[in-house]
DNA sequence: CGAGGCTTTGAGGGTGATCAAAAAGTGTGG
DNA sequence: CCACACTTTTTGATCACCCTCAAAGCCTCG
């Protein structure tokens, strides 16, 4: 049996990683928003152990009441409809939050995999309600990490559904270029794409014999460089304005 | 001067709008999460003289420091692309917070328009803040409200992105059936619009011509009546497979 | 009653989807 | 380390859906 975070509720802690002290992405964590020490905070925090390439990390449907950070790693989001096609939602980051589109359903809305080795924090989510109301600060970091996610979904979704291909792609690689700067993805102007491109497509409603030809004819145009699992960004200033237009 | 409620911060109260406890949606409104009565809502919420249809409510970039309920009537939300072109975000309807998707950004990044004769309240978000600090309750009503539009954002946006016209409308009118149940905009079988079919189309990814021909044709095959301002829903069952698949 | 926006209808064109298949890359086990 | 199976990516050809442009009717509101 496959072990997930929901249908294994003893997870292995792993200790070295347990300490939120020692945290190499402490200042991207909901944690950054505390005043005092986080010492709290950690108490309420689980470790959980690490996930391999590919693997489930959260199964549709399970219920959740927790939240998690990726600490480290990188992870995908995906329906499957009625006819049994994959559909992209969303990546995740160091840092990012999984799990807030499932605090009021309380349940897991989509399959979530791992794209790399990646670990996760476990925050309960009732366990951080009570420490939000007694830390203003944190409630407050919790607000605005929400109301990021809300601003981004209606303004990405809005960008994506009528423009041309070439503009969603390219709009997609400044995003995520801005989004990972100074993270171990970016190295010069070269992004490290960790999901396949199959993903990618699929994230950004084309196909992915289109998405295939866009990225052909936006290197023939020398506005990138694209490779097996890296983008080579060479012009930011003719990219912007494909993309403003 | 056009008056906006952001360009205006001497607010014209209207008194006999200005009690929670008398307010007719007041069950809708974000104040229902709150366990003791809402005598401390009640203070900090300011009542908005009332819009008329199609004045603007917000404009664009304008500072924002309140989140809006929508007490009565109905607004829209659009962009303006940088060719000029109008993109419609999201409708509004009673018991709808506007703002949330400000709040970390702190300015509207839309503009926002009445649709209708609309009365908002307005909450102060730093003193909600405050407020849910004290009350659990509140706090948590504000959690699942983002959540919910988290949720509906990153599904709503998924759906619509890669199906065709009619799966679109169909769920759009069925979602929107659902969440207007119980309310004046529903008579019976039928949902009145108060937007215009180009903002439907707009807000749909579709071209006004293109909504006009979906809806007459949806009309040819029994689903639908489709008249002005009006869709009558005929065939529940038979929408629901064309939505499913 | 007139002006303006909204909606509908028609004809033609373009972007990206679909289908098919080859090429390249990835992981596994011997 | 290589061979094999499998997945991912690319390439090519054709097609469908929706967009674009144009214009007429319709409704709403002043």
């Amino acid at each position: 049996m496959k072990k997930t975070l929901s249908s294994n509720p003893n997870i292995r802690l792993v200790q070295s990683k347990q300490d939120c002290g020692h945290c190499d992405i402490e200042h991207l964590c909901i944690s950054a928003g505390m005043d005092e020490d986080s010492e709290e905070f950690n108490e309420i925090v689980k470790t959980s152990d690490s996930f391999d390439a590919r693997e489930r990390i959260f199964k549709r449907s399970d219920t959740v009441t927790s939240l998690y950070v990726i600490q480290s790693g990188a992870a995908k989001s995906q329906t499957t409809n009625a006819d049994g096609r994959h559909q992209v939602v969303g990546f995740y980051f160091p840092g990012d939050l999984v799990g807030i589109e499932t605090i009021a359903i309380k349940k897991h809305p989509c399959d979530v995999f791992a794209l790399e080795k990646t670990w996760l924090c476990e925050v309960p989510f009732e366990k951080l309600e009570h420490l939000c109301a007694e830390h203003p600060s944190l409630q407050h970091e919790m607000f605005m990490r929400m109301g990021e996610r809300i601003y981004h979904d209606e303004y990405s979704c809005l960008l994506r559904r009528d423009e041309t291909a070439d503009k969603r792609v390219l709009s997609f690689i400044t995003e995520l270029y801005k989004k990972l700067e100074g993270s171990k993805y970016i190295k010069g102007t070269s992004i490290h794409l960790p999901m396949t491109k199959t993903d990618l497509s699929s994230y950004l409603g084309l196909q992915p014999e289109t998405l295939s030809r866009t990225l052909k004819h936006l290197q023939a145009k020398g506005y990138i460089v694209n490779s097996a699992s890296q983008i080579e960004i060479l012009d930011f200033e003719g990219i912007n304005q494909v993309v403003e237009n």
